[in-house]
RNA sequence: CGCGGGGUAGAGCAGCCCGGUAGCUCGUCAGGCUCAUAACCUGAAGGUCGUGGGUUCAAAUCCCACCCCCGCAACCA
């Protein structure tokens, strides 16, 4: 049970390009899977595109094109941006997909057999100009659309309406018991707070359906109905991991152990999402993790602003393996924060370029020059061996807790330690005193970046391999952690032959604010 | 109204649950080292811990009141 891990990023909406948003969870995701699997477990990791909203017909249209070559296009932008940041999803889901579809049509038949559907109308207030519905709450203090100042049309349609009021008690059972082996987990503590809170305040049917328009999944019981985007959208989970076609994939891999979202649809995936599987007799997921917003420079993102940071502008300043570490662990994950380019720049000059590549050039310039990067073994000192084997430890915490940013801390204490030793033993003495102490030292050394390439594998993969490389290790990086994650430290050790790759994070040449 | 989070050095944060010389990262300043990517190591300056009360020998930490910021407030991916 424990050996496979299956975690979601959401599907994101077709409606723009793929931003800096997109692929911070994406990356965060990517993290976790990839962790996952050096550490031993079959991951499945989805992502992808939901493309059934009703705007998309629209959108297309001015484009000149169908609904679903527009979405191709879009998914095909997703697919480029996720590829360039080296994401290693397992599969890309489209809920345009036909096993998606049957998905949907199976899940919606089942909740209407179980009578968790009932035929109702929905009523709301919508404006014209904007096209879209507004709540009351958006409105004038005189009723008027505050972008238009004009009064919105009620309107009202019969729909299909879910009974989610009826999954209340169940649903906060399964959130705030923390024993419940069904336990819903989720996190941050904060967030779960907040949603108990709501639970606690009461649960209103929502409606799922709308007349149809010929885009969208259409109601199994009723032509005249596609499903709203949401439920369509939630589903894709279950078919992700293989409903209703490969009932023996769906056994292995249901239910998910993660979903991994931004704090706005955490109320979806932790509360709609766990009643309508509860409703059509699947389990829920274990835990539902939802992270923090960004702000650029202090402003909040927004495409109008037009402070959007794009993945590729991270990739082309930093390039990939920097831009994957500094955008998922320059903030704690899960709180909100602000990043800057001047931000982004100190942090990859100090926790980059400063600790992490100079460490490794110094260290194999050491070896290079001291033993012509030949270097004679040296059997572990006890010290350094129980300070790795704690690092480890609290490493695996961090990253099984979706503490990203305390992960990459840890990385970092191995590397200021290595550095703190260096001063201390001041190999550049014990070479002109002959002292054989030197092989030690810098076998710890390389020991410790070892150590640090292993943690940092998930994060930044091929500088996490260079490093390990450099090394001259016998065995790969992965093999390695495995090692490492199975308890024996002494994997860690380097090789016989020691390389000096070309500077891994070459220092910013203007490093504060040149943009 | 309600629910949730937050207010700690120039910046960003930890500590608060289990009261007892206020800590980390970055930045600033001073010294050191030379293996290294003007990197690395050490030290210093800098905070009456939002405000006012209370409990206590002792409160950032517990209790009460208040002020300010942010999020949620459900059909918004």
């Amino acid at each position: 049970m424990s050996d496979r891990r299956y975690i979601t990023t959401p599907i994101y909406y077709v409606n723009d390009k793929p931003h800096i948003g997109h692929a911070y969870t994406t990356v965060a995701a990517d993290v976790l899977a990839r962790f996952w699997r050096i550490s031993g477990r079959k991951v499945l990791f989805l992502t992808g595109t939901d493309e059934h909203a009703t705007k998309i017909p629209a959108a297309a249209a001015a484009a000149g094109k169908s609904s679903k070559e527009f979405c191709d296009g879009m998914a095909a932008e997703f697919k480029k941006a996720w590829a360039a940041l080296g994401i290693t999803h397992d599969r890309f889901i489209r809920t345009t997909d036909p096993d998606h579809i049957a998905a949907v049509g199976d899940i919606l038949t089942r909740l209407h057999a179980a009578g968790h559907i009932y035929k109702g109308v929905y009523e709301g207030l919508y404006c014209a100009s904007c096209e879209k519905f507004l709540s009351e709450s958006e409105l004038t203090p005189d009723g008027l659309c505050p972008d238009h100042a004009r009064a919105p049309e009620k309107y009202s349609q019969e729909n299909y309406f879910f009974r989610l009021s009826g999954f209340r008690d169940r649903l906060l059972e399964l959130i705030s018991d923390a024993s419940s082996p069904d336990r819903i987990e989720v996190l941050p503590e904060e967030r779960r707070n907040e949603i108990i809170g709501k639970l606690k305040v009461g649960l209103d049917d929502i409606s799922i359906s709308r007349a149809a328009t010929g885009w969208g999944v259409t109601l199994p019981f009723d032509k005249s109905q596609t499903a709203y985007v949401w439920v369509d959208a939630l589903i894709n989970y279950a078919t992700g991991a293989g409903w209703p076609l490969s009932p023996e994939k769906f056994a292995e891999w249901w239910p998910a152990d993660c979903h991994l979202m931004a704090k706005d649809i955490l109320w979806f995936h932790s509360v709609i999402w766990p009643a309508i599987l509860l409703g059509a007799g699947f389990k829920t997921p274990r835990r539902v993790f939802a992270h923090g917003f960004f702000t650029l420079d202090g402003a909040k993102m927004s495409k109008t602003r037009g402070n959007v940071i794009a993945p590729s502008e991270l990739i082309e300043r930093y390039g990939v393996d920097a831009a994957r570490y500094l955008l998922v662990t320059l903030f704690p994950f899960g709180t909100d924060g602000d990043v800057s380019r001047t931000e982004l720049d100190r942090r990859y000059n100090s926790d980059l370029a400063n600790n992490a590549g100079n460490l490794l050039n110094r260290t194999a310039a050491m070896s290079e020059k001291y033993f012509g990067s030949v270097l004679p073994a040296a059997p572990m000192t006890a010290g350094l061996k129980e300070f790795l084997s704690s690092r480890m430890a609290e490493y695996r915490c961090a990253v099984e807790s979706v503490r990203l940013h305390a992960a990459a801390s840890v990385a970092r204490d191995i590397m200021d330690n290595a550095n703190r030793m260096v001063q201390i033993e001041a190999p550049w003495a014990l070479f002109k005193e002959k002292n054989p102490r030197l092989i030690t030292v810098v076998n710890s050394l390389f020991s410790s970046i070892n150590a640090a390439a292993v943690c940092l594998r998930p994060f930044m993969p091929s500088a996490a391999a260079a490093m390990w490389t450099a090394s001259g290790s016998p065995i790969g990086v992965d093999e390695g952690a495995a090692k490492v994650f199975a308890g024996d430290i002494s994997a860690l050790a380097p090789g016989a032959t020691t390389a000096r790759p070309p500077a891994l994070f070459p220092r910013n040449a203007s490093p504060l604010s040149r943009k």
